[in-house]
DNA sequence: TTATTTGACATGTACGGACAAATAAATTAA
DNA sequence: TTAATTTATTTGTCCGTACATGTCAAATAA
């Protein structure tokens, strides 16, 4: 686990470079210099610089010093080969399967190769993924974002693919500093149908619990609000529980608890996602809670796990497959005529099942 | 023109690479060894060393030794970038997508890329990954065979692969002419304790429906076999209904129907995977069958599926991130060492839920 | 017989020092 | 002013040492 010395020095070096602190054919400092910076040998330096030399990042000279290379702007491995990158969080859970289902359709059929990696929705293993798929020389890459809605240290990486006219297209959610195209559903819609549902049902005590790391929380929580406002009702903030990929099932557990001990009395839930809403479901079962008898659930996403419980969970589309054929195409297309297309907003709709009274 | 002691030790190392002084695969003089031998420091013998490992001649291995690589032979390393190919059948359904989760985690982990690819169980579309992969100079290519009890007609390009040196590794089945390398779950294993677990419950008019067009269904049916054999029964064959994946819904629903109309008189049936199981549960339930009461039901492989419906379904253990795991240690290992590895066959267990009575 | 532990041995990481060779800037000589 | 020379700086080569860590087989315990 433990990275050597020279390998964090190496990064933390790389690092600068791409987020262009250093310029390219700039001189970097010199291995003196590095050494009293970094409190280590002059042997340790210079394994550090023989890895960013063999990477192509910078250049030796003797006598004179290091500089950054200009090459490592120009795909070095003019590799002809059509290859597109996909990033997404998680590869076997939820919905993603269907995506990476709909991307390699589509990509095998144009003759290109599906390159797959995932961040597990964290950054360090992002940028492991960038790296590796700028080292490939890929034509296109397709990224569901990590942690979109809070402070991204990749974000250099992600303008160098720009720079070489690497189409990138973000599918489900986006980062908002960089603007780029993206292709989702529309989640402000998603949250604000699921909400609306509730209210027509007559719920008026209906408790949130969303994710706050995410865009797609953030705008599912954005739809929550809108439904409350257009039937001219009010929530009230104590129903909104928000959590992070780090404290989600603490946050989870406090809801169950909350409903148990009635200490809030809610009557329905809005949940961020299928896997939420299948989470509580079943704790709230076993716990004596009846769904729908007691409270009431939505989910969004309409995933497998919808149907996973003895009650259906009630729930908004998500064109799974599809969106993984669009974002294919919207990529191939891109690369062909040059011009980036737009991007694009999927429609979802209401699943009625059996989890609301 | 003096050039340094590393240099003049490499290339006399390298040279006797080539020359097949030194055989390919094996165990290169310990640094130790080339210290006294070239009468100078450690550190030089490990820099001529280094240049070895980055030109691919030589590749090392902490705690065991440096190995004469088998890479510098093939491929005048083109394309020296690290990239395994994976090949299944089904991206997004049943147990695929966890194993490619178990896969990604261990390649990117050490520095390679998945490039991913599906079939869709047909052999044209098998013809044209493989293509795919031929032209992406993949270093290693893990597949699952694509109706691997029928004659494949792509057999060609998996000696192709043979022969460039590049490892293949089998999963979940295997294609018994080739006499390739695999890892796969104890199908024989599996089939004999779905089917000793319904008989050992008193059961004695047991079906089975089994795939035929792959070795999985073939192996599991003998585990069925084995089963009657091992507890002095006998089974009927008009109880085993074989599909194969063009015929797969007429028999399934032609089985249904004899049950209904009691044309067979079963009183349980193991089914080759959850799937079938899955769906036979479903369309006899909504024809007045119940389950477990009229007939019970085992699956086989332990998927997302066993606990779709409203009994959950009693089947068999598989270890499906663990088998990608292993999948891409095998192959990792197999180029880093030249020597294939042995194939392997994991365990299962029955695991009990309640479709049985 | 079969796991488990131990220890010798391999490479990996890291420190210190020394001098060589190339470079570039400062200095001196033409 | 220009050319040659010196000098300080920077990277390159090389040495010795120490401990960390992974491997593999032999010894030990179950």
């Amino acid at each position: 686990m433990n990275k050597p010395k020279y390998q964090v020095i190496a990064d933390e070096i790389k690092n600068k470079i791409i987020n262009k602190e250093l310029q390219v054919g700039s001189l970097l400092p010199t291995e003196k210099d590095f050494q009293t910076r970094y409190g280590v040998s002059r042997y340790t330096i210079r394994q550090a610089m023989e890895l960013l030399v063999v990477d192509g990042y910078i250049k030796k000279r003797k006598g004179s010093g290091s500089y950054v290379s200009y090459e490592f702007l120009n795909s070095k491995k003019s590799n002809n080969s059509k290859k597109i990158g996909v990033i997404v969080t998680y590869l076997s859970d939820y919905i993603f399967p269907s995506i990476i289902r709909g991307l390699e359709t589509v990509l095998r059929e144009n003759g290109y190769s599906l390159i797959l990696a995932s961040t597990n929705n964290n950054h360090a293993d992002e940028r492991q993924c960038l790296e590796m798929m700028l080292d490939q020389g890929i034509k296109g890459l397709i990224v569901e974002p990590t942690k979109s809605n809070v402070y991204n240290p990749n974000l250099s990486y992600y303008s160098l693919f720009k720079q070489r006219d690497i189409p990138i297209l973000m599918i489900n959610a986006q980062y908002e500093e960089l603007n780029l195209p993206y292709i989702a559903i529309d989640d402000v819609k998603s949250g604000h149908l699921a909400t609306k549902y509730l209210i027509d049902k007559g719920h008026e005590d209906i408790a949130l619990i969303t994710k706050i790391d995410d865009n797609q929380g953030k705008l599912r929580m954005k739809g929550y609000f809108n439904a409350f406002e257009n039937s001219n009702k009010v929530f009230k903030s104590e129903y909104i529980y928000t959590y992070d990929t780090e404290s989600k099932v603490t946050v989870l557990d406090q809801f169950v608890e909350h409903v148990v001990s009635k200490q809030i009395q809610v009557s329905a839930v809005v949940c961020y996602n299928d896997q939420i809403a299948y989470y509580i479901m079943k704790k709230l079962t076993r716990m004596g809670v009846s769904v729908p008898g007691d409270i009431s659930i939505v989910g969004e996403d309409n995933s497998v796990l919808s149907k996973l419980e003895d009650v259906d969970l009630t729930t908004t589309s998500h064109p799974q497959e599809l969106l993984g054929e669009k974002a294919a195409n919207w990529v191939l297309s891109t690369i062909e005529t040059g011009k980036e297309q737009p991007s694009e907003l999927l429609d979802t709709y209401i699943i009625e099942r059996s989890s609301v009274k």
